[in-house]
DNA sequence: CTGAAATATGAATATATGTTCATATGAACA
DNA sequence: TGTTCATATGAACATATATTCATATTTCAG
């Protein structure tokens, strides 16, 4: 539905045009936020967060990570689905079990960069 | 409520005990994980990506945001909120405006890593 | 001081999403 | 072949959250 109705919510006629002109032009598209959006939202969840963060210090069996995380294996089997989908992580079978890892060599690194944050916020005066 | 009742998920005794174990030992703690999930959070959100990657062009006051992203006054000032007690945003207040910016250096860092990802994923075969 | 403009915010609502529960699937073993 | 184990999955449910609507706050113009 938009907003179209409102479309003058500053009265300055245009308010800063320049400024306006200049972050239309160097803007990402809408797919590619959206997408961008969709790969940040995993990171969001502290459940994939601590699977993704396990997996980056080794690969593991369904069970294992149901038992480390002290969840249902059927929440873990959930979120290992979106994960899957979202090819962050790829799996091998071996008999009964499905060993989990990491498929995106990204991870760590925004991994980090988020620590780096947290890391400076805590020694902020 | 945890998730006692189930401890045994895997009956190989335990499953693979040196994987729990040198998992166990290098995991971020809890506190760590839960402010690492919120701190990515903001970024898994269309609106707030779009105004991070504006403000990362150019400071803007919020009417500028609202003009550009074609979305209400308030839902734009909501998500500013959230932008600004997480510490994402700064502001300045110059007569009726608030001039918004961004107040942390690694947002660019992470969208460049996501982007990178996107990209990938597209040049794959 | 009064009214208008820019921004902020509380409550309500609609939607998205994580977990549970029950059950299905698929592989190994007897 | 039938049973058991490991994993996957659909539906239901509960919670989280983004947007809207109405209104409050703050600043400037007159």
């Amino acid at each position: 539905m938009g907003y179209d109705e409102n479309i003058d919510v500053c009265t300055d006629d245009i308010v800063h045009e320049q400024t306006l002109q200049h972050v239309r032009t160097n803007m990402l598209n809408d797919q590619i936020v959206n997408e961008l959006a969709e790969f940040f939202r995993l990171f969001g969840d502290a459940t994939r967060l601590r699977i993704l963060y396990a997996l980056s210090l080794s690969e593991m069996c369904v069970c294992d990570i149901s038992e480390f995380l002290d969840m249902s294996q059927s929440a873990v089997s959930h979120q290992l689905k979106v994960l899957r989908q979202s090819r962050l992580v790829k799996y091998r079978r071996e008999g009964r079990n499905v060993f989990y890892s990491l498929d995106d060599e990204h991870i760590q690194q925004i991994i980090a960069i988020g620590l780096k944050h947290i890391n400076e916020k805590y020694t902020e005066s």
